[in-house]
Parts: C-alpha cells; sequence; structure tokens
RNA sequence: GGCGGAAUGGCAGAAUGGCUAUGCAGCGGAUUGCAAAUCCGUGGAUCUCGGUUCGACUCCGGGUUCCGCCUCCA
C-alpha cells in the first residue's frame, strides 16, 4: 500500500487515488530562458520515479502525467531583450535544450507538456471567473488584475503561513493600486516595450505568475486531481496562490496530495539562480554518465536535502559499477519473479517513495547474484532479471552492462584513450603472454591500459575489460 | 522578527521503543602467477543536557549548531 508525505498536512498518507484507472499527477516545470540545472535536474528525476511507479502500482496506462511549460513571464521578456532575440524563439531554443538534458537522464516524457502561451484563453476565462465571484479585482489605475487574497479563506494552509505574519513582514511589496499587499497580479497590462501581449477583458496583456499553472492543471487533470507536485521552493508562493486561484475558482477542492523534493545544495547552501551557485546540467554531464547523476540524486530522499559534490558523484558511479557487474554476462529474461526480493523493493517505494532504501535493496540481490553467478548459472539469470526489472522503476540499470561499464564516462573521456579494437588486440597479446607465463610482458601490457583507463578482470570465462 | 526542517560510524545514507540497513573507503581471509572483480569475516555512530521507560538513537522537554521559507527560483 502506498504511502505519500502530504505537505499540506505534512503527514505520510495512504494514497488512494480519485480514480484509480486514471491516477492523475502535475508538476511544475520549468520557465524556459535558461538551460537547466541540477536543480531542475531532481524534480525531473524524482517525478520520474513517481510516474513510473505509479504506472507498475496502478497500472501502465492508469496515470497520466502532466509536466507544465511556462514559456512566459519577466525573466522571458528581460533575457529575450538582452538576448536580442524573440520571445518565441528563445523559449524554442530552450525547451529544445531541456529535452536533451531530459533525455540524457533517461527521464520518460510526461502524456503532455502544456505552455502557457497556447493556453490562453483556458486562463483569460479562469481570471474572468474570479473577478465574477468577487475573488479578483481590477486595480484602482484600471491597470493590472489581482486575486483578493482576504476573499479566500484557506489562504497559507499549504506554507504553514497565516496572513496577519506575511503582511507584517518588511518583504511584501507595496504597490498602490493593490487593496492588501498580499493580493498577487493575475494579469498584467501590457507594456509597449515588452513586444508581446494577448487580448483580454482587461485590455491586452499577459498573465501573471500563478495563474497558467492552475488554468493548465484543471484543463488537463480536471478541477480536482491527485498529485501535484514541484520544488520546495515552489511551495510559497507558488503553489499557495495556485490553491487560493484554482479552488476559488472552480468551487472544487484542487489538489489531494501536495509533494516537494527538497534542494540540491553546494556548500550547504542552496543551490540557486539568484545565488548563481549552481552546475547546469550538461556541465556536469561533461564529466560524469547522465546515469551516475541520476544515481546520485536517487541515493538520497527526495525530501532531504541533497548536496552536490565531486565525491559524491564518484562515489555514485563506484556504486553503478557493482551494480552493473553483477548484471555482467547473464541472459536476462521478462517473466522472472521472486517475491522475497520484490517485497523489499516495494515496500521501500511504498514508504514514501523511500528510493535510498530501494537501492539498498538492488545491492542486496546484486550480491546474492554473484554468490549463485558459478555455483548456479540459472538462477544467478533469474536473480539478474529481477535485478534489472526492479532497477528499471529508478530508471537505472537500463543499458547493456557492457555499454556501461566499457562505455565513456562522460563526455569528455570519450575522445581519449584506445579503441576497442586496440584494447582486445592487447587482451589477445597478453592472454599469450600469460599461456607462456611470460608474466613481466602480460603485467606490462597490463599497465599499458591501466595508464589508458583501462581496467583487466582476469575472470573464470576470460578476460573482460571496463573503463574506470 | 515570524514559521518550518535537520543533526546517525572516515564519507554518503536508511531504519527502529529491545534484533543496530546499504554503498564507498579501512582491516583480515578465500580466490588470483600477481592484480582486478567477486565472496566470507570485521572494527567503527546515533549533536548536548535532562525526563518517561525494564530498556531510547527512536517518545517528551531545555540547549547548541546548521539549513530553508517569509522576494524571482525546481
Amino acid at each position: 500500500m502506498l504511502k505519500i508525505h502530504n505537505n499540506l498536512n505534512k503527514q505520510k498518507e495512504l494514497f488512494t487515488p480519485i480514480d484509480p484507472t486514471n491516477v492523475r499527477l502535475y508538476v511544475c516545470g520549468m520557465t524556459v530562458y535558461d538551460y537547466c540545472h541540477l536543480g531542475h535536474a531532481r524534480v525531473l528525476v524524482v517525478f520520474d520515479v513517481v510516474n513510473r511507479y505509479l504506472r507498475k502500482v496502478y497500472g501502465e496506462k492508469c496515470v497520466t502525467y502532466v509536466r507544465n511549460i511556462t514559456d512566459i513571464d519577466d525573466n522571458i521578456i528581460k533575457r529575450a531583450k538582452e538576448n536580442g532575440e524573440s520571445i518565441p524563439t528563445l523559449t524554442q531554443r530552450f525547451i529544445d535544450e531541456m529535452n536533451v538534458d531530459a533525455d540524457a537522464l533517461g527521464i520518460r516524457r510526461p502524456d503532455s507538456e502544456p505552455r502557457a502561451t497556447q493556453h490562453m484563453d483556458e486562463i483569460v476565462e479562469m481570471i474572468q471567473t474570479l473577478v465574477d465571484k468577487g475573488s479578483a479585482y481590477q486595480g484602482a489605475d484600471g491597470g493590472d488584475v489581482y486575486y483578493d487574497v482576504s476573499s479566500f479563506e484557506g489562504y497559507g494552509k499549504l506554507s504553514g503561513k497565516n496572513t496577519e505574519d506575511l503582511r507584517s513582514g518588511a518583504r511584501v511589496e507595496v504597490v498602490e493600486a493593490k487593496d492588501d499587499p498580499l493580493d498577487f497580479v493575475l494579469w498584467k497590462m501590457a507594456k509597449p516595450e515588452e513586444g508581446t501581449s494577448w487580448p483580454s477583458p482587461w485590455g491586452e496583456g499577459r498573465p501573471g505568475w500563478h495563474i497558467e499553472c492552475s488554468a493548465m492543471s484543471t484543463s488537463c487533470l480536471g478541477n480536482h486531481f491527485d498529485i501535484h507536485g514541484g520544488g520546495l521552493d515552489l511551495q510559497f508562493p507558488h503553489h499557495e496562490n495556485e490553491i487560493a486561484q484554482s479552488e476559488a475558482a472552480t468551487g472544487e477542492k484542487f489538489v489531494n496530495v501536495w509533494m516537494h523534493n527538497g534542494f540540491v545544495r553546494l556548500d550547504e547552501e542552496k543551490m540557486s539562480k539568484s545565488l548563481g551557485n549552481f552546475f547546469t546540467i550538461r556541465e556536469v554531464l561533461k564529466q560524469y554518465d547522465p546515469e551516475v547523476v541520476r544515481f546520485f540524486i536517487l541515493n538520497s530522499h527526495y525530501r532531504s536535502p541533497l548536496n552536490y559534490s565531486d565525491k559524491h558523484l564518484d562515489e555514485g558511479k563506484a556504486a553503478l559499477t557493482t551494480l552493473y557487474t553483477a548484471l555482467r554476462g547473464l541472459d536476462i529474461n521478462d517473466g522472472a519473479e521472486d517475491a522475497e526480493f520484490e517485497k523489499h523493493f516495494t515496500a521501500a517505494m511504498d514508504d514514501d517513495f523511500n528510493t535510498p532504501k530501494a537501492v539498498a535493496a538492488l545491492f542486496v540481490l546484486a550480491c546474492e547474484i554473484n554468490r549463485e553467478r558459478d555455483s548456479d548459472p540459472s538462477t544467478a539469470s533469474k536473480l539478474a532479471s529481477i535485478l534489472k526489472r526492479l532497477a528499471g522503476y529508478l530508471g537505472l540499470l537500463e543499458r547493456d552492462p557492457d555499454a556501461f561499464l566499457q562505455g565513456a564516462q562522460g563526455e569528455a573521456a570519450g575522445a581519449k584513450g584506445f579503441s576497442v579494437d586496440a584494447i582486445d588486440a592487447l587482451i589477445a597479446e597478453r592472454l599469450e603472454a600469460r599461456a607462456n607465463k611470460d608474466w613481466a610482458g602480460s603485467d606490462r601490457i597490463r599497465d599499458e591500459l591501466a595508464a589508458q583507463g583501462i581496467v583487466l578482470e582476469d575472470g573464470g570465462g576470460g578476460t573482460t575489460w571496463r573503463r574506470e
């Protein structure tokens, strides 16, 4: 029985889908004006695993995963101007780049990726509904349209804030046109220099930050759906405001379960755009195999902070090498099952997607495979098949073991080193030296390969190699 | 200032009112021509001070330190 930590009440609770034949998941995706960084990688990977595991539990076709793209906002307008690039050119460029990174990380494509600019009708319609219901108003100066926070009783329930505290906080921007400093903008009037706008009953303009997610999620998944996810930094104000907008507009409960993943940190500090202390995904992929990055992310619980360092990535690589080594040389057949091993894995995943514990179960399985591999190859093969299948729910071990072990580790490594043919030739040469008990000659070849990062392993079935 | 989260062995990271994961690194052994890989074994931890309890790392209270949100952010 799957339990999920619901951030709405800060408790782990049994997950009960509204409709088990169509479990609906919405995740706040990217605002596309720059390359994705490791924080984005974490959201992508974490919710990719949620998506995969929900499909294991409820059925491959019984889950709808929506991850939006925000392709109009202040940062996009600003960046387009700086680059001397049109907004659509900029956003399409970074959507393409995002997909390059996501594909590299083995992220399964969501069922739908709605874009704000393609849902303007729904956005305007929702704002109109809010105005009609008295939850929103046009500013005193006849300009921007605001959401009236005081009209929504539950405001602050997700982020644990109360409106009194928020008002007394010094950080709320005071804008004359607002009735209340807490009110936030739904529709911004067009400014000529911004060069883009859409028509609305209040005049040409563009949506505020939060309304696009309310409009897109409800139009894609219905007024009331199961899970809404995103990074912890979206909890307030973004998700709080989404709840206020959606529930006021529809009159229904918006979302049952809120999930937020923790931050990626650098030197114990949040990795963020404003601090400028971030690594882009592609920077990291120059040095590390994408699956290593994925392993690193999944080796800690999604709600914990995740400290980035080369050392941790190196350890991830070593760990993944152990798992792939267990799989190497064994036949994989799809139907294999073993209730005991599967139970350990699913018990971990059922407990709020405890991926570190699930990964630990994979290592126990790998150990068992290595133990059986010589004495009972068919059992070893069966267990290897199970290992591969279970790891697949985490998006791990999906490649051929040799492709991982012998492949270039990170893009930069690809250019250097011996070709496979050269390696095979040297191994054959060494084999002959060994047959003649020419240990010095044999070791010379091994050292030569080691200098190129090639490690030889003399197993019972011959000599194998891998890149370090 | 308000609100919230966290502190586990050398490092990373789970779990649990008593049986104390897992990975990397270390140590001993098996295996190997020697290695590597693998297997077997092994040392080592629960920030601090109180309390509850037969028993707490786990529950409660005080303290310390760190982090986050309250402003754009995944």
